[in-house]
DNA sequence: ACTGAAATGATATAGTATATCATTTCTAGT
DNA sequence: ACTAGAAATGATATACTATATCATTTCAGT
C-alpha cells in the first residue's frame, strides 16, 4: 500500500551528506532528459544544480550571481530560460509565495507538490500528500470549479527549527 | 450544523449587481475596522474599492493607475501602504501566484481561505474548507512541521468558462 | 492649541521577469 | 561530411513588482 501522505523531499538531517543529494539529483535529472530525448545542457545543468546547492528555495538572480562568477555572459534570460526548462521538465519547482525555486525531490512521477517551508531557517519539505489534494478535488468540485492545477505552501517552523524557536520566537 | 465547505465568496453570477458587492463589502469594512478602532481612512477606503470593481485579483499598479486619475500625488508606496493596512484587516487577499490582491468574502471571521481562480475570466473564488485544511494541518504535522499560515491557491476554470471553454482550450 | 503618533507625500532604488533580435550550436536528412 | 532548419544561447533593453527613506501633514487625546 501506498501511505497518504508521503515526504518525497524530507527536511535534511543535520547530518546529511548534501553532496549525495546533488549528485543524486543531476542523476536523475540526466537520466529523465535522456529518455524523454530533452537536453539537459551543461548550462541547464549547472543551474539545477545551483538550485540543489540548498533545500532552501533560492531566487532566480541569486542564481545568476553564483552563475555570472564562471560565465561571464550570464544574464537574467539566461537564468529565466533554464529554469523554464526544468520547470518544464518537472525537475524545479516554483515557490510562488517566495519568488524563489526548489529543487524536486521526486521529478520521475509527474506531481503537483505541497510545501512545507520553514520560515526560521528556509528549507523547503516536498509532500505528496493524497489527503490533501483529494480535499483540494472535493472542495473545488462542490463549487462546480475545473481544477488544472494547485499551488498549496504551507509555512511555519521545520522540526529542527522548534527546537531552538520552541514559541516561534 | 457547519458545513465543511464553505464558499464564502463564490464566482459571480453572470446576473448578479456588482455595486451591490461593492457597497456591502465597504459597509462591513467600516464595521469592522469601526469595532477595531482601526482607521480606514478615504484613501485606504477607495483602494478597497479599487480591489473590489472586479473579482479578480488585481494588480497593486493597476490599483495605482487608477487611484491616479483622481489622486494626483498617488506613488507606489501610497497603495502599498493601503494595501498594508487592508491585508493585516483581513479585508483583502494576496494572490501569491499572480501577485495581485482581491477583496476577502468573508473579512469578520478571521481565517486563511483558499482561492479558485480561473484561468480564462482571472476570477477569483474564496473557499473555506475545513477539510482541506485539516489535511494540511495533518500532513504537516507527519512531518514534525508547525504549521503557521498555508496558501492554497488552485488554478482551472469556472462554472461559466467551462461552459465556453469546454476543452480547457 | 499642543503634542506625539499615525498617515501621507515625495523620491529613489531594489528586486523580479520578459521582449526582442543576433549569433551560435545542435540534429536530422542527405 | 554538408547543409538547412530548429533549438539554444548571447546581448541588450525594458517592464513589472515592491520597499527604503525622509519630509510633511493629519489625527486623537490631552
Amino acid at each position: 500500500m501506498t501511505p497518504k501522505t508521503r515526504l518525497c523531499q524530507p527536511f535534511p538531517a543535520t547530518s546529511h551528506n548534501h553532496s549525495h543529494c546533488v549528485s543524486d539529483a543531476l542523476t536523475k535529472a540526466e537520466a529523465i532528459c535522456g529518455e524523454r530525448g530533452a537536453r539537459l545542457t551543461k548550462l541547464r545543468r549547472r543551474v539545477l544544480e545551483l538550485i540543489w546547492a540548498s533545500h532552501a528555495p533560492v531566487g532566480a538572480y541569486d542564481v545568476l550571481r553564483r552563475l555570472s562568477q564562471e560565465h561571464e555572459q550570464a544574464a537574467p534570460p539566461t537564468v529565466y530560460r533554464a529554469l523554464d526548462f526544468l520547470l518544464d521538465q518537472g525537475l524545479v519547482h516554483r515557490i510562488e509565495s517566495l519568488n524563489a525555486f526548489v529543487g524536486c525531490g521526486a521529478p520521475a512521477d509527474n506531481h503537483a507538490g505541497q510545501f512545507l517551508i520553514c520560515d526560521d531557517c528556509g528549507s523547503a519539505a516536498e509532500l505528496q500528500d493524497k489527503t490533501i489534494s483529494d480535499a483540494i478535488s472535493e472542495g473545488a468540485s462542490k463549487a462546480g470549479f475545473a481544477v488544472a492545477r494547485s499551488t498549496v505552501e504551507v509555512r511555519g517552523l521545520c522540526p529542527g527549527c522548534q527546537e531552538t524557536r520552541p514559541g516561534h520566537g
